[in-house]
RNA sequence: GCGAGGGUAGCCAAGCGGUCAACGGCGGCGGACUCAAGAUCCGCUCUCGUAGGAGUUCGUGGGUUCGAUCCCCUCCCCUCGCACCA
């Protein structure tokens, strides 16, 4: 209260009329879209965004490519200004950017679009690609639109043709039977990667997936598979998340494959990461689909019925069924039961498992509905030399590593010696490594992908189609149900290129991830004609040093692309075995804390939003809403607040223009010019850190004192400019087109994309302390007004501490002496302030771990004084920093280093 | 169950050993301006305090430390990924 009737006192200090432009500002408000247009023509009729090819090694910045649905949504417009902020960022700190787009422009959703609209896929694809290239160019995004690329031109998938030639060649491409994800809604295949969570649904269309027995191309990643796995650790410029879900995805374990002779059967595989358990070991069981279950069946009633209708793996419960037969145990020579059992997976190790309920939680679980005998033979470590004792395992297994019990001349190992033994001396054990990776069936049924280029001949099979005679083309569409391929009956008949026989065009198209694996370097060379990409260049420009896209492709196109990049290096000349350095998984824009969706309506249209608020406000409220990769909410208050700010920014810089002011190079204006150089250091930081939200928060914080200087007195022009220029060019790569509008009204050269970025030489460490200064002495100062109840302070001293204290705590900091008083009062010029050095001495000594260095005392009285303003305009009395010399001995008791003493007349 | 990331004032969100009762924004409150409203600007927004003080706070409970929002452990909750994985 006592602060708000002060307020009157300072109404009508300030240099002009401020708040008279303010208004005339917001009832005009400020016209965006052409502002937006007139830019983003300017910047495509200056060529601002062209890479060109002879640049060295340009900084690769990309967002990864959209599929062309036809509008652009929310996480597009996040995803992309991130990489064009920070583009434009690198781009203004001089480095030459590398920045493209393109369309996945595959993929199902056109078929089903065309057979809905009565089109083909084609000329929807296109109509959507316009289309969003218009939304993308409103945004503003910074793209070098000639080396754009579109996936479903022949001109870009005749090097899908192509690689999977070179991949079959070096023997990574494999055509099988295999029991494959079949998406009944899609009329396709699935790669395990595509069909999402527990319930098994498309990751498309979220349709139940059902399994078929299909002959299908593979690419063989799990060629690659430790290679993969292992450079996972030095991707330190990704996120853990997705480091760790490519780890668990790839699924590698080591442990010892061994034989388990089945009576009437012979040695059946199975697989253990514990032999050390082996004595353990009191059944055997086998998956139902295992082929000695299917011949059990063939014979056994009982059998039959379990595997055909009880067994359910997806049960929590495990149910099995006693075969009746025993297995030999090859440690012992015991024969144990052997069960058919649903929780045993048949593409899981070898679908066959020695079972040791004592040592694992499934096992047990079973053993206890069957009755089967539970034994344990790993102990706790014990401690010291006291003999290991055998767990309780009666009610749930012991799961650890341990130490042997009961297992013959094994027993007293530990877990980790006996697994090498076992391997060792078991006859027909080897060590052996799984994985959960599998290979990649890229086979699509469908008509929108790239042809797999092979001919199926009834006397050679099937044969690749030789590179010259690629592309393979698509026929033109057929609206069938089904694969249109299949329908395309003349496309389809062809020669056999190796006998010259009829023979037929394989109807699978290649799964559309197959294009985004390399697209990344056809950016480097989109036209070149004999090769997908140019190798020298692609080895000089590589790797993709900022890639930015959604979490969901963390496992799939992520790990992919790593696959073709790790295949090309092998075998192609690229001198790259990863293709991102560092990775951005950005966070979802949400409405109310839920995921944007159609089916939800609560979509929030950037189409809309520029055309209400423009671009810039768009862009600038979404950097500044939350880190890059945390989610956040839509908020139309905050969108609102942010297209304020950019009017107030506007205001300020045009009445600038109009008038220069006329102000003096005072104490004022350095504080002003700290507060710039402040500002551009921590700014420059966190756009380096991708960290735009901190980044636009010092911007903003600066023009808000910018606005207060000049509210309060008439600036310093060359100061005040040069603020406003550097929150200009801080805003430039967020707020690209307001940017340029304003650079121009400062009189700047060209553009701002292309301008320099502002540099600041100060330590941050500085900046906080004497921000830190200036805000305590302020709180200080409210306090004291506030608790004794000063209505209208006369004036304020603000007065620093006497240099022998800043001594005083220097000593105190180094000291470690048990008496600090009697160390300090080995200094002359200490010892002389008598009473007054011991006080501070006791103080001193009181906070002796916490002290630290605070400015030295010039530094603080600079500090002080600059600031002085902020202090005279909120309190409205003329505020005086004095050194200590010039004070009062009994208000300098108060006054330490970092914590001026405070005197108010009133 | 395993793994990754989180839990900070009414909400969002910085901070990640002392300078922290904790930046910033939204919301709310008071004031300036206005005939008024809006916009804008200045403050306040854990509790108590007549000169900068004290008390209680950063999911829970412990611990390390002279000192913890910040480090370690337990537990609870949220989000994501994987999962009868042998």
């Amino acid at each position: 209260m006592v602060r708000a009737k002060r307020a009157s006192v300072w109404k009508g200090i300030g240099w002009r009329p401020v708040l008279e432009v303010y208004k005339q500002m917001s009832d005009a408000g400020y016209d965006h879209a052409t502002v937006e247009r007139r830019w983003q023509e300017a910047w495509d009729d200056a060529d601002v965004f062209r890479t060109p090819d002879n640049v060295e090694d340009p900084t690769y910045v990309l967002g990864m490519y959209p599929y062309p649905s036809g509008k652009l949504h929310m996480g597009h417009v996040r995803n992309y200004t991130i990489t064009d902020a920070y583009a434009r960022f690198r781009r203004m700190q001089g480095d030459d950017v590398l920045h493209p787009m393109g369309w996945d422009a595959f993929g199902l959703p056109a078929e089903n679009a065309a057979k809905e609209r009565d089109t083909n896929p084609r000329d929807w694809t296109v109509d959507c690609i316009e289309t969003m290239t218009e939304q993308m160019e409103s945004m503003g995004f910074g793209y070098d639109w000639d080396r754009e690329i579109t996936t479903c031109t022949p001109d870009y998938y005749q090097w899908n043709q192509w690689l999977f030639s070179r991949f079959h060649e070096e023997g990574l491409v494999e055509r099988r039977d295999a029991d494959v994800n079949w998406c009944p809604h899609c009329e396709t295949v699935l790669a395990d990667e595509q069909v999402e969570g527990e319930a098994e649904l498309c990751w498309r269309c979220e349709t139940p997936v059902e399994q078929r027995e299909l002959e299908q191309w593979f690419l063989q990643i799990t060629e690659y598979a430790d290679e993969l796995l292992e450079d996972i650790d030095d991707l330190e410029g990704w996120p853990n998340s997705v480091r760790q879900m490519q780890r668990n995805w790839i699924g590698r374990q080591h442990g010892t494959e061994l034989e388990f002779h089945v009576e009437d059967y012979g040695p059946v595989e199975a697989f253990t990461t514990r032999v050390d358990t082996i004595h353990g070991a009191t059944f055997f069981a086998l998956a139902p689909d295992h082929p000695i279950s299917e011949e059990l069946a063939e014979e056994d009633d009982e059998i039959r019925r379990f595997v055909d209708h009880e067994a359910d793996p997806d049960g929590d419960e495990p149910n099995g069924v006693e075969t009746g037969l025993t297995a030999t145990n090859p440690a012992t020579g015991e024969e144990i039961p052997v069960y058919v059992a649903d929780f045993v997976l048949s593409d899981v190790g070898t679908g066959a498992l020695m079972a040791v309920p004592a040592h694992d939680e499934r096992d047990h679980a079973f053993a206890e509905k069957m009755g089967i005998d539970i034994r344990p033979v790993i102990a706790p470590e014990p401690d010291g030399d006291e003999e290991p004792t055998a767990p309780d395992v009666s009610e749930s297994a012991y799961t650890e590593d341990g130490v042997l019990i009961d297992a013959a001349e094994y027993s007293g190992l530990d877990s980790e010696t006996a697994r090498e033994r076992l391997t060792a001396d078991i006859d027909s054990a080897e060590e052996a490594t799984q994985y959960q990776l599998r290979d990649w069936g890229i086979s699509r049924q469908r008509y929108w992908g790239t042809p797999i280029p092979v001919v199926h001949c009834d006397d050679c099979g099937p044969v690749m189609v030789p590179d010259e005679d690629l592309p393979v083309e698509l026929p033109e569409f057929i609206n069938t149900t089904g694969n249109p391929l299949d329908a395309a009956e003349e496309w389809q008949r062809t020669t056999c290129p190796e006998c010259g026989a009829d023979a037929t065009r394989e109807t699978d198209t290649m799964d559309t991830f197959v294009d985004s694996s390399w697209y990344f370097l056809r950016y480097v060379s989109p036209d070149l004609e004999d090769a997908p990409f140019d190798r020298e260049r692609a080895n000089d420009w590589m790797p993709v040093d900022q890639y930015v896209g959604g979490i969901e492709h963390a496992v799939m196109h992520l790990l992919y692309s790593r696959f073709f990049t790790k295949v090309l290096a092998d075998n192609e000349g690229l001198e790259h075995r990863e293709p991102f350095t560092d990775l951005l998984a950005q966070g979802m824009v949400q409405l109310e804390g839920e995921k944007m969706s159609k089916s939800k309506g609560n979509v929030v249209s950037p189409q809309r939003i520029v055309e209400e608020y423009g671009a810039d406000t768009a862009r600038l409220f979404m950097m500044q809403a939350a880190q890059p990769e945390r989610d956040f909410d839509w908020s139309e208050e905050g969108v609102q607040s942010t297209y304020a700010f950019l009017e107030r920014l506007q205001g300020l810089v045009e009445e600038y223009a109009a008038e220069t002011p006329d102000g003096d190079d005072d104490a004022i204006a350095s504080y002003v010019d700290a507060e710039i150089d402040a500002t551009i250091a921590i700014a420059t930081a966190e756009y380096d850190d991708l960290t735009f939200n901190k980044a636009l928060r010092e911007t903003q914080d600066l023009v808000r004192t910018l606005r207060q200087y000049a509210d309060y007195t008439e600036p310093h022009a060359e100061t005040y400019e040069r603020g406003l220029s550097a929150v200009v060019r801080l805003l430039a790569p967020v707020a690209p087109h307001i940017a340029e509008e304003l650079y121009d009204e400062l009189g700047g050269d060209g553009f701002v994309a292309e301008a320099a970025w502002p540099t600041a030489e100060v330590d941050r460490d500085y900046v906080a302390k004497r921000r830190r200064l200036v805000e305590n002495t302020r709180e200080d100062i409210r306090d004291i007004v506030d608790v004794a109840g000063i209505e209208d302070p006369l004036g304020i001293d603000v007065v620093v501490a006497p240099e022998w204290k800043y001594d005083a705590l220097e000593i105190a900091i180094e000291s470690d002496a048990d008496n600090l008083i009697g160390e300090l009062m080995q200094e002359g010029h200490i010892r002389e302030q008598g009473d007054a050095a011991a006080d501070y001495g006791q103080d001193l000594q009181a906070e002796r771990e916490a002290l630290s260095m605070t400015l030295e005392p010039d530094a603080e009285y600079a500090a002080l004084e600059s600031a002085a303003w902020l202090i005279e305009r909120e309190f409205g009395a003329p505020v005086r920093v004095v050194r200590a010399a010039e004070a009062d001995e009994d208000v300098l008791a108060n006054a330490e280093p970092g914590r001026p003493a405070i005197e108010i007349d009133d």
